[in-house]
DNA sequence: CGCAAAATGAAATTTTTTTTCCATATTGGC
DNA sequence: GCCAATATGGAAAAAAAATTTCATTTTGCG
């Protein structure tokens, strides 16, 4: 599996020039194999051609390919010895599908909070805190869930936030009502689909609305539109990928923007406490104009 | 010092487009440094003069310069992966609310986990798995979000899986169809909706359905009649409580059940995403009966 | 609203890198 | 020591990447 050992293993069929070239690279295994085809030929002083003749023995198709396999091993052995300090066990062996999904759960969480810069998300939150612009809010097919779960705690805080309905007829209405000032959260992960695009362009160019875009590290196209972007990791290494890292995102900024006027957002939860008994359902904000 | 940081700290001085590639840099930082120009180009939507710029801007006297600061980074943190984990004090004082946040959050999910017996969990995995039994999901104001989220995943992986709509003059047909061998999954947290206990009350005793419920530690009043109560961990020492440990959960339920029939799921998402350029409407299935 | 300044990306240019070709060198068998 | 097979690297060609130029677009301001 390993290409270090793929290497190591077959040293001994390798040519003299081939073997210099190989020495070379494991010396300074993996960092070597990202310099240039020149740079390795100097270092290990062989041919250009000879490092591509081993590289092809290798089973690689060209000098690009093998360093697109030695990043990929990098990134590998960057990002592994973390799931190492597991707290496996502590009632027995048939928990540890549960405490594995956590641990790298929380490794995503943790990444998502190290690559996010404490200065836009403050003006994040700055820009949903503002009581002057409107705020709308959408999701992709999963994503949109979780953007309901903002919508209605936005809701329980400030006034003018709406929730863009999933039936795409249903657009307009909200797009041309939107300003300059207003905000939309957009939240697009993988399988960006293209309607959320279209939707954000017009918001964007036509309509002047800054885009808050919470997506995934392969950026939906969205952000080519977005005034903020915040990457959420979603890897887990299972076949689904998570959100409790955007989920965390969330509860920041519903936590963050409720600080800016508590006690507007305490009697606002109060007053919904009063109602709850009468009816489950909210009580809309007109659209403005 | 770190290069990471140097770009997080800038990134407010940035123009709109410097700032797009910026951002795709820290989204999968180093590695996204390890592209060509053009890649990262295309990654970030933004040009390649545009990053040049930027790269210059960050004191760089070109790409290659750039990279190879890159790659001397990646170099240092191959064999000290621990020191780019520690959270705290990675880009400076303002970012302490997030991971204070983020670290409490991590605390109330191992909580979570570690007060989950296995056993139970999967035992109510199997139950969601069979293919004979529907489920119906339903949840409080807030969770009714986050039960949503499940239903569309467990969407995708079963038929028959249907959500109880909020507005409760709904409730009877989705009520008066539940059998014996149905599954009510529940959500209710603090400020438990008294509507939401007559709807258990009705299904578990009435129609005798089985009611698997995510609560709190405080447990809801449907802990009455339910047949699985599962905990959550939901304080973080903030006004609003947390949801991540719910959300862990339920995305353990989806990978565990997906699991069960990994093919059938596959070719479900597959046939969804063949639709998904058509309408953004899900087709829902027939009420049984 | 219109204008100047700043930002941006398309495309041309330059530079670097990879790949191919082939002449020369080396090796092992006889 | 000679010959054929194999290995090797110099250098040209091809490809790819980085950089520069400049026209167009966008933004901020009066």
């Amino acid at each position: 599996m390993g290409l270090e050992k793929n290497i190591r293993d077959r040293i001994g069929d390798l040519t003299a020039a081939e073997r210099k070239a190989a020495t070379a690279m494991l010396a300074d295994y993996p960092f070597a194999g990202l310099l240039t085809l020149a740079e390795l030929s100097k270092k290990s002083r062989a041919s250009s051609p000879t490092i591509l003749r081993l590289v092809s023995k290798l089973g690689f198709s060209g000098y690009g390919d093998f360093q697109r396999a030695v990043i990929g091993e990098i990134k590998e052995a960057y990002h592994s010895p973390l799931i190492l300090h597991d707290v496996k066990d502590q009632h027995g062996i048939d928990d540890s599908f549960l405490s594995d999904l956590s641990e790298a759960s929380i490794e995503a969480m943790r990444e998502t909070v190290s690559t996010t810069s404490g200065k836009q998300f403050d003006a994040i939150c700055e820009l949903i805190a503002d009581r002057k612009r409107s705020i709308f809010l959408t999701g992709g097919r999963m994503s949109y869930t979780l953007a309901m779960f903002l919508f209605r705690h936005l809701r329980q805080i400030r006034s003018k936030v709406f929730l863009i309905p999933e039936y795409e007829e249903d657009w307009p209405g909200y797009l041309l009502r939107m300003g300059k000032k207003d905000v939309v959260i957009a939240m697009d992960f993988r399988r960006y689909q293209p309607n959320m695009e279209k939707f954000a362009k017009f918001a964007a160019k036509d309509r002047g609305a800054k885009i808050v875009l919470f997506t995934d590290k392969w950026l939906s196209p969205i952000s080519k539109y977005s005034a903020h972007t915040l990457p959420v990791h979603v890897d887990v290494g299972t076949p689904w990928d998570t959100n409790v890292g955007l989920l965390l995102l969330i509860e920041a900024v519903i936590n963050r923007v409720s600080e800016d006027d508590w006690d507007a957002t305490r009697k606002r939860i109060e007053a919904w406490d009063q109602l709850r008994n009468t009816s489950g359902l909210a009580i809309d904000d007109e659209l403005p104009k």
